[in-house]
DNA sequence: CGGCCCTTTGACGGACGTCAAATAGCGTGG
DNA sequence: CCACGCTATTTGACGTCCGTCAAAGGGCCG
């Protein structure tokens, strides 16, 4: 179930198919996942101590060496910007995650959350019934994870949202059925 | 005051002299700090919209524009190594502050950001007294920014640690008293 | 049928936020 | 040198959001 320790030091992941997160384990139980990785995503950061790639899906994936990886961009200089678009998107991300674990209610983390994987399978072109709908194999301890909140407090989140009829979760399938409604929760206050 | 509005898309910024603030803005007044920038500090990355750097003390920066800098990186391959550590460096500090918000009680969170300050300064030499005593400009609101708290709280958990004896603040400048004590609470639980 | 994990729900508690008032610094101008 | 006005910090009372605990379904697979 783990793709790989904390030793992506020396390598660069990139995911082919599948769901898989970057996750950070403290001491006690507590779990932060930093990215959700979908395929195409690239993994280019050594994450800190106790981190790793978890599967959340089937996936498959390919690792290149840094030492490799650096001889081919020094040799094929074109191939640079692809990558640096890479690692300024990671950051990006990672930048707007701290925002939403510092100063965002649950509920706004939670509509931000759902709202970015759709824009990006959307990018991908791996929604459905225009692009509202699609492929949603995250457990609720994997948002919770990733939100900085309990799987309880999560279940309450979704039931709520799924009684204002934001949202319809079924089947490992998630439908937006009010997108502006849940845009108005994740950006608002 | 600010010295760049959020047209770090086209400029890397260094840090020379004093102590700045990459900053995020949200519609109402919450505000999250991202990082803390010190002298050295490279800004390489363009943050989202609402962001900013802001200067703490008096500072003195460089400004780098990203095409001008990709030509020099590209006619100096040499260079790169540094740049790309650069990078890295700051993606790692971003994913330990995911971790802290996430994850991490207020204590928890400020002792770590006094630590990782202390450490930081060490590096550069600016410390005294056994590198345990260092200046130390920041207000308590920018300690709240970055550790996603009010003020009150932060006024509240600084008088605890300060009371416990672990650090001490007067004058612009913190000494960490109890570095083993602080260090348990930083990572504890 | 019987485990097992996931989700839901409710009661309760705790960490942190909000509000408000008091105090302390600190620069400015008289 | 002192009066003042501003901002930062401290402190306490109280509220809220989210966590904890526990129990009760559901879904899935052997």
């Amino acid at each position: 179930m783990i793709c790989r320790e904390q030793d992506l030091r020396d390598a660069v992941i990139v995911i082919c198919t599948g769901w898989a997160a970057s996750v950070v384990m403290l001491s006690d139980s507590r779990r932060q996942i930093l990215s959700f990785l979908l395929p195409g995503d690239v993994l280019s950061t050594p994450s800190g101590p106790h981190s790793s790639v978890e599967a959340i899906t089937h996936v498959q994936w390919c690792s290149f060496a840094r030492t490799e990886l650096k001889e081919i961009l020094l040799n094929q200089p074109h191939l640079i910007n692809g990558f640096s678009r890479a690692r300024t998107e990671e950051k990006m991300r990672a930048d707007e995650l701290i925002v939403d674990l510092g100063r965002r209610t649950a509920d706004e983390r939670i509509a931000r959350l759902i709202l970015n994987l759709a824009e990006r399978l959307a990018q991908r072109g791996m929604t459905r019934a225009e692009t509202m709908e699609f492929d949603f194999p995250l457990r609720q301890h994997h948002i919770a994870d990733a939100a900085g909140l309990t799987p309880v407090h999560v279940s309450k989140v979704l039931t709520q949202f799924r009684r204002g009829g934001l949202i319809k979760i079924s089947d490992r399938s998630l439908t937006i059925l009010d997108p502006a409604g849940l845009r108005r929760i994740a950006d608002m206050r």
